[in-house]
DNA sequence: CCTCTGATCTTTACACTGTCAGGATTACGG
DNA sequence: CCGTAATCCTGACAGTGTAAAGATCAGAGG
């Protein structure tokens, strides 16, 4: 019985793993690539040699975030009935990505330790920042509209995920409801209404 | 010539500087106490006693740096034609501390360090929400659109802070201002349009 | 089948970090 | 003037990231 075999098999991807439960436990910044190492079963310095260095890691965690966050509102916006429901829908896909996952949220798009030139980085990012795009082209909005769209869903999710906006926290399910589509409501490209 | 004295007199505020300083070189992630300490000129353990751990420092700082937040939107809203005009430039400020103080801004929005039980950060942060509160009663505006404005100011602010905006760095000024002023326009509780 | 080359992982080491315990210094009220 | 408490320092410890060097193994070429 090989109770430990030299060579992990996939190393990388059960570090990527280890790394995301490291992630939702410590944050972003109680972070630490030994502790993930442990997890992993591994030496501490086994990472290194997939990852680089600890940024590196987070770097590949991020992108991997991205696409789980762009996942996250395809699903969401499943059964619209139309551009602007489609719309309103990514943005509680939005609020529910940073709810369900608040630190790989903050490491996505409140953190200095991935690095942004990375491609593999820059295509997720990309591939999320087209979406977004192409639902505001739906509606026959521009680039204006994009920013307001993009501003109103990010500032909610990260309002109500740092728990900046209590008062919006204790209100009922359907307040909360009506309080979103109200606010995405706003930024979107104003003609049926 | 007392070439250093063993007591500091004012280490508290001599910390509190030099910990804004080791933020904004180093960012939230990688601040470090014991460089604080040594840039006060000051044993490593001496913080101790008057923080008494990092985040206790980060704390503090992070009050201040709420303060620092809101003086900005105060001096952005003077001169103000009337309670739209003064939405719109507190939006304008919000974004001109995000873009002046990144660190600070990140600080203060996006990291768990900071303990927000802490009466002197709960009082700070309570001032900036009222004084929002306030802007949107002045327009007639209720919870809603306190939610709206908030989000749509800080979503714009935290995107292109982090360069997520990238569309947007390169644009010019008044076409920057052009584009603030309708996001930020879109939030407002609609009467006067 | 054998060797050897490169990829993968470990071990060791070093500088740095936060925090704690205990000691030194000094301001200040009695 | 003295003692007490606040203030600051020294020393120590566990934990961190990263670099260097060694160990192990997979797979190709002979």
């Amino acid at each position: 019985m090989r109770e430990k075999p030299y060579h992990h098999g996939d190393l990388r991807a059960a570090l990527l793993a280890a790394a995301e439960i490291e992630l939702t436990e410590k944050g972003v910044e109680g972070f630490s690539l030994r502790s993930v190492a442990k997890r992993a079963g591994v030496s501490h310095a086994a990472p290194a040699h997939h990852f680089g260095d600890t940024n590196g890691l987070l770097t590949a965690l991020a992108a991997e975030g991205f696409t789980r966050f762009q996942d996250t509102l395809d699903v969401r916006e499943i059964g619209a009935v139309d551009a602007r429901d489609r719309a309103i829908r990514a943005g509680f896909g939005y609020l529910e990505f940073a709810l369900a996952r608040p630190a790989l949220f903050r490491l996505i798009f409140s953190s200095a330790r991935p690095d942004y030139t990375s491609p593999d980085l820059i295509a997720a990012a990309k591939r999320a920042y087209d979406h977004l795009v192409g639902l505001v082209e739906a509606l026959g909005g521009g680039e204006a509209d994009v920013v307001a769209l993009w501003s109103a869903s990010h500032g909610l999710a990260d309002l109500i995920m740092g728990r900046k906006l209590r008062p919006m926290v204790q209100k009922s399910q359907a307040e909360q409801e009506a309080l979103v589509r109200e606010v995405i409501g706003r930024a979107l490209p104003r003609r049926a209404e």
